[in-house]
This record gives C-alpha cells, structure tokens and sequence, in this order.
DNA sequence: TATATTCATGAAAATTTTAGCATAAAAGCG
DNA sequence: CGCTTTTATGCTAAAATTTTCATGAATATA
C-alpha cells in the first residue's frame, strides 16, 4: 500500500459503509469510493459482503439501508395502524343522534368498520364504499348522496351532489384530506373540491381525520383554510414536534 | 457530504412513487418526472414495474393506489355460471348511447362486470355496488341516484329516489327481481316495489333478466305484470319447457 | 373531429457489474 | 530470512443494466 496512513483496513471501511447508511439509508459505489479513496470495485466486494451478511441491501449502483425494504414490502393497508388510531379517535366524537356528513377515502373506512353497535347516528356520504360499510351498522341510518361517480376517488360529484348537500345541516362533517398545511386544505381534484365546500357549509363543525404524513404537502386546489378546521386529528399526540405548528391555528387537536 | 442528491437508486426512487401515492392516491407521470429530475420514460417503467409487482394500478398519464381499485372481489355468487350466461345474454341488448337504468342484485353485478371496454353507456343505479362496478369501466357514465341505503338489500330506497327516478328517461331498465309468475313480477320489500315500479315508469322498455329458478314464485308485493316485461332473459333457452307458458305473456324471450 | 398527451418500442448512450488476471501486501512455514 | 500461499486490491474488457431519445401508435381532451 503507498501510504500507511491512510489505509484502511476492510473492517474499518465496512464499518464506515454501515454508518453511512445507517445516516442517510443510501450509498452510492462511487461516491464511496471517492471518499474511502479506493476502487469501485473493492467498494462493490464489501457492499456484497454486507449484503450476504443481511446487513444492507445492495442494488444497481449503491445499496439501501435495510428499512427501505421493509418499508417497501408493507403496503396492502397503507399505514394501517395510524389509521386505526386515527379512527379511534375520531369515535370519540360521535355521540347518539348526530347527523354526520362525510367524503369517502381509507381513513374515512377504517372509521367506519369500527362504529360502535350502540351508537344511533345519520350518515349523509358521497362515498357508495363507505356507505356499503355503514349500511352493516344496525342503528346507523345511511343516506347516500346521489350524482355521478367520479371514476377515479369513487365518490358522487357534480351540481346535484352539491345542491343536496347544502339541503343538509349537519353537526359534524368528516373530512378526509389528500393534502395540508399551516394555510389550508388542498386537493388535486377541481370536481371533489367544489363538494368539499359544500360539506364544510353545510356543517357545524368540521373534522379532518388524516395521517401526519399529509401534512404539510400542498396540492393545486384549496378546499379551505386551515384556520376553520374545528379539529384535527392525526396519529401523534398533539405534543409531536410536527403537530405544534398547528395548534395556533386549529381549535382542537387530537 | 457524500449522498449526491442528483442521482437516485430505483428502488429508491420506487418507494418515493409508492409514499406519494399512498399519501395522495394518485401520481401524474408528468408531476413525478419533475419532483425526480428523471424523464417520463423513466417513470413510466417503474410505474409498469410497480403495476406488476401489484403495488399500484397502472392508468393513462400516471398510476393510482391499490386500495381505491379493490372494491370487494366476490366470487362466490350462488348460480354463479347461469349468471354468467344471463349476463352475455343481457349484453347483446346494449347499444352505443343508451341510457340504462338499472337495480341492484348479483345478475345485475354480473352484468356490469363483463360491460365491453369499447361501450358507451349511461348508467343511472341505485346499488352502489353496481355503481362502483361499473366506475371500474372507462367509458360508462354512472350516476348514483341517492337517498336511504336499505341495509337488507343495500340499494337506495325513498321518496328521494323515486322522485329522482321520475325526472329520467331511460332507454332500457334493468330490473333484477325476486319472485315471478305467469301473473307478475313480485317482492317482499314495500319499499323496494315503489322505487322498481319508478324505475319501470321512467324506461322505453323493460329487462328481466333472471335464474330460472325465481320463475313461478310468488312474493307479498306485486311489481307490474308480466305481460309488461319486454324481454325475459334466463339462463334456458327459450325453448325450454319452463320458458314455454312465459312465451305468450313476454314480448321476447332470449 | 382535430389537437394534444401519453404510450410502446427499439436503438443509442451512459453507467454498473462481472470475471479474469496481475500486482502487492500479509501470513505461514521450514 | 527466503519461499510459498493466502488475501486484498486494482485494472481491463465484455456483459448486463439503466436511462434517454426518437418515432409512430394509441389515447385523452376540447
């Protein structure tokens, strides 16, 4: 070796590799092999080596940490478990004989799979999923709210949707959001932002059950600010660092 | 610092689509291209590779999240092969503009899975399940018409409806039923009746298609009588012997 | 229908991997 | 110490992979 000093043995070097994607869940063979100032080669024998010991994932031109993996492997429920904290909850919001308006969406179905047997509520939906859900509720009264189906989010759209709603007076309406942040809700969707307004309207207060990774994301619509969000209800507790930026702007936190 | 915030690994590039769509359930090809810094091309195979891999549902301009597209897979339906004969029967009656108006039931879900690609319909139905079938369909128009969501049959009933009903006029009605003699067409839901003789009201013609087996069966509540029905559809040929006393009555029999 | 997007395909360019070989250091041994 | 063996590393050329680009076809959208 020309300089002993700075040699490194193999150790050391997979050592250095497993700390670099320990902080930043990547590597790439050249930019190791620039900073360890050895081949690319000798990078992509010590990146297989730690692949064959299930210490990182190795693909095409660096490797992964092993938590990208795992990540990628659960996704049949997204965030399943948040959602169902989510939905807990948002249940404690409902009490007997309210009248309930909500849009369609996953954490909206969670919400509905997990009502409570005794609880006698009215639902107003535009989503035929969620009503469906409900309709096996044996107390729930379910009215769905008629228009054309959107092919893409599965809920009714349209003028009639919105001039039925703003028929209804709700206590509560549910909320679920595909993007938001500290100036208000955003949707991708011209057609399901104009019935969104309509809910708000329409109701006394309004809910926005959503996971905490939607916050702080901004999509091209806006719903409404985020100032008239009567509560909002994530996952984390409203202590979480992600969450205090909003406590200043909404009434509740969840 | 080492990560190069140029270049990206696929896989890592992967799990970015999949967290975008997860979060808003959809991406535009177009939009990723852009957060990436990769050309669509690029995209586009990933998207094939996800849709593959079935974690997203490839569609034209981007890829939508899973979870949206399952909307219960039942295969279990009782006669599920005579169903399945109706149901192309059924089919060969669709024209390019129609507007069909159609009830709920498995006959009728058979019916709206097998819909050809290249129809274009519009469908106005009081089953959500149909409806949500029948979004799956690009070029079918659905309306959902509102109101109360029966909880033993799972389509709409009221006043609402059959009001609704009253301002269409549809091409075909597609009735599916429960009980039907040489009389008429019966049911056991009060309810039910009045929307279905709505929905016969509203239509040029009328559609039964049926198993068989409800021929010669009779319910609490008479529908409309036999010799209204325009054509009988079963899974028999009509020169069947069951079919034989049904000839004089049905304008067509297939 | 006409126009604009998006898709599929194959070829080309860029990058990464593999494998074989050479070199050199390190280790083992008489 | 000399000698051989083992191990680690770097180099090259060919193979494989990934990405881009160009084109016409398919598809949406007005």
């Amino acid at each position: 070796m020309l300089t002993n000093r700075n040699s490194m043995l193999k150790k050391e070097r997979q050592a250095f590799i497993i700390k670099e994607i320990n902080l930043h869940n990547k590597v790439l063979s050249s930019d190791l092999s620039m900073a360890l100032d050895v081949s690319e080669d000798t990078i992509r024998r010590d990146l297989n080596e730690l692949a064959l010991e299930g210490r990182v994932v190795k693909v095409h031109g660096g490797a992964l940490s092993k938590s990208y993996q795992m990540a990628a492997v659960q996704t049949d429920t997204y965030a399943y478990e948040k959602k169902e904290v989510i939905a807990m909850k948002t249940l404690k919001l409902f009490k007997d004989g309210m009248v309930i308006l909500t849009s369609g969406g996953t954490t909206m179905r969670e919400i509905a799979k997990r009502l409570p047997e005794s609880l006698q509520v009215t639902f107003f939906t535009i989503s035929p999923l969620i009503a469906l859900e409900l309709a096996e509720h044996p107390k729930a009264d379910v009215i769905l709210l008629g228009g054309q189906l959107s092919n893409a989010s599965k809920v009714t759209i349209g003028a009639e949707v919105v001039q039925k709603i703003s028929e209804i007076k709700a206590d509560i309406c549910i909320l679920g959001i595909n993007g938001m942040d500290l100036d208000g809700i955003t949707d991708s969707d011209y057609e399901i932002v104009q019935v969104k307004k309509a809910m708000i309207k329409a109701s006394k207060q309004m809910i926005i059950p959503t996971i905490s990774e939607k916050l702080n994301t901004a999509l091209r619509y806006k719903v409404t600010p985020t100032a008239d969000i009567d509560c909002l209800i994530t996952e984390l507790s409203p202590l979480h660092d992600t969450i205090q930026p909003y406590l200043s702007q909404v009434k509740l936190v969840l």
